[in-house]
RNA sequence: GCCUCCAUAGCUCAGUUGGUUAGAGCACCUGACUGUUAAUCAGGGUGUCCGAGGUUCAAGUCCUCGUGGGGGCGCCA
């Protein structure tokens, strides 16, 4: 018989009809006369419930079905007698695809920590938290291809291995096929890469945005979603060493278009993780009210839905690096002397603790923080005639921090060619990118979202190595 | 990379100033129960107290090192 999947199951009332379902069980009860099944196949959070009538050949069945097992179960739906749910399956033949030892199957019907679980994350999707994000996940992702391709975006696949180590975003992991143990070496005793697979040093791309660039110069507008790969030893909650990027790039847009763009999208994805996962959001946001019912009322966070919706509804402060300096200064823990890093003037780069004050003490909503100094921000940014900062952008989330990253970028060959200079990067390495510059250089902007941040926010997850199936960290690289 | 905290039953955790045989809830097994909602009630026994050393008459408890994990900071998305 053909399966019918859960998600369709509880939306039918067709009551008699005879249906195969098949899932993997959450709960199990029985008394005298009757057993209770809790299954799920992953279609909705939703389990659907199987009414198993006891009788010596069900008994000897049920004996095999515990919490984890898989079951094939062929049964009418009917309108259930329980107030729990709408609809229920009468069983008449069960089959047992596949049993799960309670001994050592580790998954209970009871919470689990993250950290535990994080530990079994090749069985953490077959829990509701974790199967929800996968399908919150799913829908991110769907939301963001729909949203450019509304708006007359190409997506462009970019290089992961990438022959420049000039992208300058991070450390960077090596890419080679020569044997370690008995490395090729020139004459001035240096690592002979002419031996390697591509003939020269080879890494995983930390960004596609020089290529996306090179893109949007021709095509008008582009986004990249790919794999992004940072070799910092980075130990936080909020980095990975593999992550998804997406970076749109726009010939045309100046740093004001591309604020706009940035806000839209944020807002749009919002939306549809509010219009499309309901379920999923209800049961994260009880999930999130449970863990936070001990702490203080001040420390808890707004609640998740009401939350989302906060965003979605109001505009983003926008100001200026300048202006931010301005209001850290005049800011009661600046003066007091609370924050680890006391704001001293112009010119200091901003720690977690300053983006944190300005958006969830002074603002109370998204900032985008805006030309910064050029001395600490990336050598492509659009130089400003103040000669002293670049048309920079970065839109910072409560509790998440900075979840965009971009700017206009500088289009003047002059300009962007001195800048390499400067920073004594290799120019043979980016000539390439330089001539974009030098043949039809148009003005154009674009940013860089971390996927998993938008996760985490959209999610309420604390720590990014829940947004994502199987997170990559420094000294963990299980499963 | 730096700073901190934690590790006791399959899971979540308690275990007093170091002191006799190591404790609870859940899970599991048995029984009861007229349809339950993480069912309920009664009974059953969980163990390398993370590992290796050390201090002590005596270590789950104190010390050192190691391993694993959490949180914070930096780098960033």
């Amino acid at each position: 018989m053909k399966r019918t999947e859960i998600k369709e199951i509880l939306q039918c009332t067709k009551y008699g009809t005879f249906i195969n379902v098949k899932g993997w069980v959450r709960t199990k009860r029985a008394s005298k006369n009757v057993a209770f099944i809790a299954l799920n196949d992953g279609s909705t959070i939703k389990n659907i419930q199987l009414v198993v009538e006891m009788n010596p050949e069900n008994d000897k069945i049920l004996n095999h079905i515990h919490t984890g097992a898989a079951l094939s179960v062929d049964g009418l739906l009917q309108e259930s007698v329980g107030s729990g749910q709408k609809v229920d399956v009468f069983t008449k033949n069960i089959e047992v695809l596949g049993e799960a030892n309670p001994d050592e199957y580790p998954l209970q019907p009871k919470k689990h920590s993250l950290e535990f679980l994080r530990e079994k994350a090749h069985l953490r999707f077959r829990t509701n938290t974790f199967s929800g994000i996968a399908r919150i996940r799913h829908s991110m992702i769907f939301g963001v291809h729909k949203f450019f391709t509304e708006r007359g975006f190409y997506n462009i696949h970019t290089p992961i291995i990438t022959g420049s180590d000039a992208e300058g975003a991070g450390e960077m992991f090596q890419v080679t096929t020569l044997n370690l143990s008995d490395v090729p070496k020139t004459e001035n005793g240096e690592v002979d890469y002419k031996n390697d697979f591509f003939g020269k040093v080879a890494n995983l791309t930390v960004s596609g945005q020089l290529e996306g660039e090179l893109a949007a110069l021709a095509l008008s507008k582009i986004y990249t979603f790919g794999p992004t790969f940072r070799a910092e030893n980075s130990n936080t909650s909020r980095h990975l060493s593999e992550f998804w990027m997406i970076e749109p790039e726009m010939a045309f847009y100046d740093l004001e278009d591309n604020m706009n763009l940035a806000e839209e999208m944020l807002k749009y994805l919002l939306k549809y993780a509010l219009d499309n996962c309901r379920d999923d959001l209800d049961f994260l946001s009880k999930r999130l009210l449970d863990e936070e019912k001990n702490k203080k009322a001040e420390e808890r966070s707004m609640e998740l839905i009401e939350k989302l919706k906060f965003v979605l509804d109001n505009p983003f402060a926008r100001v200026t690096y300048t202006e931010a300096i301005d209001i850290l200064l005049k800011s009661k823990p600046n003066k007091k002397k609370r924050f680890q890093y006391v704001i001293k003037g112009w010119g200091d780069d901003l720690q977690s603790e300053h983006e944190r004050y300005l958006v969830e003490k002074h603002f109370k909503r998204p900032v985008i923080l805006t030309d910064y100094p050029a001395s600490i921000k990336a050598f492509y940014m659009k130089q400003n005639n103040d000669g002293k900062t670049v048309r920079a952008m970065d839109v910072l989330f409560p509790q998440i921090g900075e979840i965009i990253g971009g700017s206009q970028r500088e289009d003047n060959y002059n300009k962007l060619y001195n800048r390499i200079k400067e920073l004594e990067i290799s120019e043979k390495s980016m000539w390439w990118y330089l001539e974009t510059r030098k043949f039809g250089s148009v003005p154009h902007s674009g940013f860089g979202l971390g996927f998993e941040r938008m996760i985490q926010f959209v999610t309420g997850m604390n720590n990014i190595r829940d947004v994502i199936p199987f997170p990559r960290t420094p000294q963990n690289l299980e499963f």
